[in-house]
Formats: C-alpha cells, sequence, structure tokens
DNA sequence: CTTTTTGCAAATGATTTGCATTAAC
DNA sequence: GTTAATGCAAATCATTTGCAAAAAG
C-alpha cells in the first residue's frame, strides 16, 4: 500500500501543491473505493479535523482533474471516487443499497469499443455500467 | 409516428389513467429523443400552457417507472428522457457540448454482458455510454 | 514574496415532498 | 362517488461560487 510520502510525490508529479488537506484526500479514496463526497470527508476529518467541506469537494475535482483519482457516478447517485485510474475497468451497481464493485474487462478485449455506427462523434472512453442486486440485496429480496 | 390515440392505449396497457398532461409529456419525449425535464416542460406547455413542473417531474417519474420511457442519466449531466424502450441500445455522450446519440448494439448481441467475475451480483443490465467529441465539437476543437 | 489553497458563508439548481383541488374512472 | 392526478408552495440536498486569510514554493 502506498505511504504518504507516494501521495506527496504523486501530487508533484501532476504539478500540484503537496497540502496536508490533498494527502489525506487521496489516502481516504484510496482507503475507501467507492466512497462518497461525504465518506471522503468523514475519513479526511479523523486526521484533518479541520479541513472544510469544500475543501474536499475542490480537492476531489482537482486530483480528478489531474486524473490522480477517478469519479464515477451511476445514474441517480451522488458523485463516488476510487484510486484505481487508468486501467478501464467497469462497475456493478445494486439497484437497490447502492454498492459498487469493481468489474475487470469482460469478454476478451472490451468488445464494446467497437460501435458499428459512431454518428460521427469521436469516441475515446466506454462507460459500462452493469445493474443488478447486490449479494446481501438478492438474499433479502428472493423474487421481486 | 404514434398519434395521441396510441399514447393513451400504452398508458392504459399500463394500467395509468389517460389524461392530458400523460399525453403531452409522452409526446414531448418521442419528439425530442434525449430531451431534459426542461425540454420536455416547454415542450408541454406548448401544447398545454398550464402544465406545472411538478407534474412533469411526477409524470416522467411515473412513466419511466412503467417503462413507457426510458431516463438516462450520464455522469454529469441532468436526467434525459427517450421513448426507445426495451431495445438495448447505448449512448454516445459529447465531452463538449453534451449532445447525446444513440448507438445501437455493437458486436452481435450485448457481448458485455458476460462478467468475468460478476462478484455475486444478478446482474439484469448493462448499459454502455461512450465519451468523446461530436462532429461540431470536434471541428471547432481541432486538438485539445 | 508571489501564487495557490483553504475556510467561511451564501448561492445555485435539479429534484422531491405535502397538501388541498380537480379530474379520471 | 372513489381514487388517483394535478397545481401550488416550500423544502431538500449535492455541489458550486466569491472572497479574505493562510500556507506552499
Amino acid at each position: 500500500m502506498p505511504s504518504t510520502m507516494d501521495y506527496a510525490d504523486r501530487l508533484r508529479l501532476a504539478d500540484l501543491r503537496v497540502t496536508r488537506p490533498r494527502i489525506a484526500v487521496l489516502q481516504a479514496v484510496h482507503a475507501h473505493p467507492h466512497a462518497d463526497t461525504e465518506m471522503v470527508i468523514d475519513a479526511v476529518r479523523a486526521v484533518l479535523p479541520t479541513v472544510s467541506q469544500q475543501t474536499v469537494y475542490g480537492t476531489l475535482h482537482t486530483v480528478t482533474a489531474h486524473s490522480l483519482v477517478r469519479r464515477i457516478q451511476p445514474a441517480g447517485l451522488v458523485a463516488r471516487y476510487e484510486s484505481r485510474v487508468g486501467d478501464n475497468h467497469h462497475h456493478v451497481v445494486c439497484r437497490s443499497c447502492s454498492a459498487i464493485a469493481d468489474v475487470d474487462c469482460t469478454t476478451g478485449n472490451a468488445p464494446c469499443l467497437n460501435l458499428a455506427h459512431d454518428n460521427g462523434f469521436l469516441v475515446d472512453e466506454a462507460e459500462v455500467i452493469f445493474w443488478g442486486l447486490c449479494p446481501n440485496c438478492s438474499a433479502s429480496q428472493p423474487r421481486t
């Protein structure tokens, strides 16, 4: 697992100033995959109690823009963040409890990236979200 | 193109009461694919000027719940609605102007549904969103 | 020291909720 | 006549914005 030093280095590599709130945010996202902003705020404040909500919002925006974290936002849910970046993985989302899990790419080589007809769009990313029920929720809802 | 009568029939088939606002909402969604709520409100009021904003919100919710329209909400955008339902098609979204176009499914039959590992989730839908630049925006932004 | 980041407070904006009135069946 | 849908108003809630104070390089 990356140490505090690693996060400072990553910030420097991205030409960002190294601050305690930023390191705490990166740590929080790494420690809590798919956490939303509220959860990140809680985790950050466990280490730095005085960090403001807006700083966390701003920092998440900044580190997302510099690809230090990835933002995902399935329809109807608030934004979530994760530290796995640049590896083209996807997500399963529970319709009932909104739990999210990673899905490493599917059948062979991202077949969905091959558009039959792209309408003239210049496509740079294919985002796949699988919807369903997580193990817990499918157990409690035998048949809808 | 479906007539007013068709929309009434569809509402009845879904065990929904037939009202003028509902018919106007279904017409608006059909006439403006990928319209957001605001655009639907405008289109509805062009026909029925007194329909309230909340009625449109509520009606879109109701008809979505009964699968008469489909709701899509790419990350960072407001909810959009379309009348193509049940045909498992996907979308391309422009990062610059948020234009949306349909993408008919790619390699054969929804290959993305084959999860390598589903984490125990009971998956019922695979939603694919392609991100890029629409023809207009890629023309005005030669190279970013 | 200069520039960027932080914190505080207030604003924004899409969407939801509660309730009395009205329309569908 | 009953039940469900509409309209009005107010509330919610994630997220953004403006600006002065503090910290980073």
